[in-house]
DNA sequence: ATATTTTATATTGTATACAATTTATTGATA
DNA sequence: TATCAATAAATTGTATACAATATAAAATAT
């Protein structure tokens, strides 16, 4: 890999463009429910595990504290979460689906399922995909890694 | 596909989680020459093709104006780049490397190659994740043209 | 030649995104 | 137990990011 950088050369280019074409393919679905990409993913999380401090949706999330807050209040305002003081130890603040919250999960996750459909992935291809996109995010860990320990 | 949608199983999560990895995996490079990563970006298509517009610049990138004027002001203020508007169509701003902007290509692109090498990639994974990536374009976008026309 | 439309950029408002700092609480230690 | 260190969130400041709107110039139409 001697070749002279280019943009179009750059997996970091490409990988950029797939994020920002999947931040538009999911505008669409999403906005019936008035969410964010971001939002939906945070719902995600929660879906699958409810009752988490910001902390755990940080790591989660692979987002920082000073980017959830602020998103995690909107979230709060538009209904669906809860944010309170945990009582056993104030210092953390646990996020919960509200009811309403917990009950979009069937409508908006076989909306975006339906969408999903269309980009007409068959397993194998699929699973190719994301052992690729594994694979890049492995080599850049390896490398930070490697840059701490020097 | 039709499996439950959890956050690890979806390909935008891994792609997003991957352009995160890559903007860090930028940031200590970059650092030493005060650039952020777009800002490298950009300035990469400047390398190849210097004098555009910013019209020119939001295809190249896949960028809005919006987010690309106060962009351009940042890297002019800082030196990299001029503003001109063009006299033959006031409408147009162009965009040209001062001569310090022109002058560090060879710097700041052989500090990232020697970073890139770090990552490891023989030439046949390279294009193996090159070509995955770019089929995931594809599929997004041939989703958004379905879209528009029906 | 004037009105209309199109084009190019800038601005506004909202939402990420993170480093660095601050505040508050908890845990550890002397 | 008083002090110090560690932890969890919130805040601040800067930089993307884009939709919608505004502004101004150029192209077109009448």
């Amino acid at each position: 890999m001697t070749n002279k950088i280019t943009l179009d050369n750059q997996i970091c280019f490409q990988i950029t463009r797939a994020h920002q074409l999947f931040n538009k393919f999911y505008q669409e679905p999403l906005s019936k429910f008035n969410l964010t990409y971001v939002q939906y993913i945070t719902l995600l999380s929660l879906w699958e595990k409810d009752g988490v401090t910001v902390n755990y949706l940080s790591q989660k999330l692979g987002l920082s504290n000073g980017t959830l807050t602020p998103l995690l209040k909107r979230l709060e305002k538009a209904g669906w979460i809860t944010r309170t003081r945990d009582k056993k130890d104030e210092r953390r603040v646990l996020i919960k689906l509200t009811e309403h919250g917990a009950k979009q999960e069937e409508p908006i996750t076989s909306t975006v399922q339906g969408c999903l459909n269309s980009l007409d992935y068959d397993d194998k291809t699929f699973n190719n995909t994301m052992n690729t996109i594994l694979d890049v995010q492995n080599r850049l860990e390896k490398s930070e890694e490697a840059k701490e320990n020097s």
